[in-house]
DNA sequence: TGCACTTATATGATCTTTCATATATGTGCA
DNA sequence: TGCACATATATGAAAGATCATATAAGTGCA
């Protein structure tokens, strides 16, 4: 379980609220790490229980109180302890939409460029996502924290300056590879559906030019 | 939950065991979807309650019985309910090898590599295995049924063979998937590294040439 | 000879994740 | 005026995934 620790390491640059972090894990990570409200609360009780960080509570008029977890210097170490450890595995990937691509033979042709189009909506919005948060990220973290209010107005940030900009240096990397990856999938969805299109036409020259199209649709259900 | 609808899927082409299905999912779809046997077997109880499939034991001496699942009418219905089913979502990621690297500025340089440098091993191994994926492929799923020994010697397919082809295309198309994300990734890589080392060059010339790498790497630490 | 691996099933326990629900107020939009 | 959404926490329940373990014979390798 690494939420834990995903939730160690923004801790570790400020002090900060359960629906603050999930603001931050939106607007940061989401590209391949996803965290439910509920989960987060639940962990950051765990980080508690563990010692790994410290609570405050903050009452609020009309709200529930805020509770902001501070690390503690054992959190820092566990959290630092994880960092340095290697990874040996991929990452676990559950891919419904490939899953069907791959059954695609149970259907008609049209039927799966139809899941290819709508796939590329998918990515297209999850693009325009990414553009955001790069368009934010050049200021930094920095100014993340702040309009999530968890760095007041005229306050310096609690940590230096350096470590931050080396810190965004990373952030768009790992944003980067988020790019690369949702491109080259929008680019092979639309070299499918051309490999599939090509191939209906391919049948049409051979046999009679419409109706070939559905029955070789219909031959495709096993 | 979707591993039954794979395991459905699989059932459509062709009776088999759990521990069969176990084989052909590493042998086709591990590359975006992966199934522990032991819920494997859990999720193929369910499917025959379900009446989904129906199970024919057959013993065998000094092992346990083989339980042989065939699909049902219901259970090739309720696939193809599920297969034209639009995809609304991209896959859920949690990616702890991203995450590291997210939080590399709390590293120094020199590990941020490292964990790098290993990844692109995981990587290649990978791609060594959908490497003999592929060479496996172009017999088509019949040979691997074949060599699973789902498909006796000598007898034909239990499926069409225009059919077997089409699935193969639909089989290779997600295959080439995995091919170009992970040497989208493992370019990523190589340019992360390189970017990581001219950064360290780069101070080395403004300031002392041999021990300021360290130097930074310390100020690093937030 | 010994050890690891394959074949083949299955369950208990636990961990992780998701979904639904509850509460309560302020704000912005139509 | 009404409705959705943001803020802010939290829990119950269920679904889904993983890990450990059990059984038991055969095969291949050092």
């Amino acid at each position: 379980m690494s939420l834990k620790h995903a939730l160690l390491g923004f801790l570790t640059i400020c002090p900060a609220t359960g629906y603050e972090l999930k603001g931050i894990f939106e607007n940061s990570v989401q590209h391949f790490w996803n965290a439910d409200l509920s989960q987060i609360y639940r962990t950051l009780d765990e980080i508690k229980t563990e010692g790994l960080a410290t609570v405050r509570v903050e009452p609020q008029e009309g709200k529930p109180p805020r509770h902001i977890y501070s690390l503690s210097e054992k959190g820092r170490e566990e959290f630092l302890r994880w960092l340095r450890e290697p990874v040996k595995d991929l990452p676990v990937i559950r891919n419904h939409f490939l899953l069907k691509i791959f059954f695609g033979a149970f259907l008609q042709k049209e039927e799966v460029i139809e899941h290819l189009k709508r796939y590329q909506n998918v990515l297209q919005e999850r693009l325009a996502k990414y553009r955001k948060i790069e368009h934010m990220a050049p200021e930094g973290f920095e100014s993340m924290l702040r309009s999530k209010g968890i760095i007041e107005k005229g306050t310096a940030a609690p940590f230096e300056l350096t470590a931050l900009k080396n810190h965004l240096l990373y952030a768009i990397a790992t944003l980067r590879l988020g790019f690369k990856i949702a491109e080259a999938t929008d680019e092979w969805c639309t070299e499918t559906i051309n490999e599939l299109q090509s191939l209906a036409s391919e049948k049409s020259k051979t046999e009679k030019p419409k109706s070939v199209k559905k029955q070789r649709a219909k031959g495709a259900k096993v």
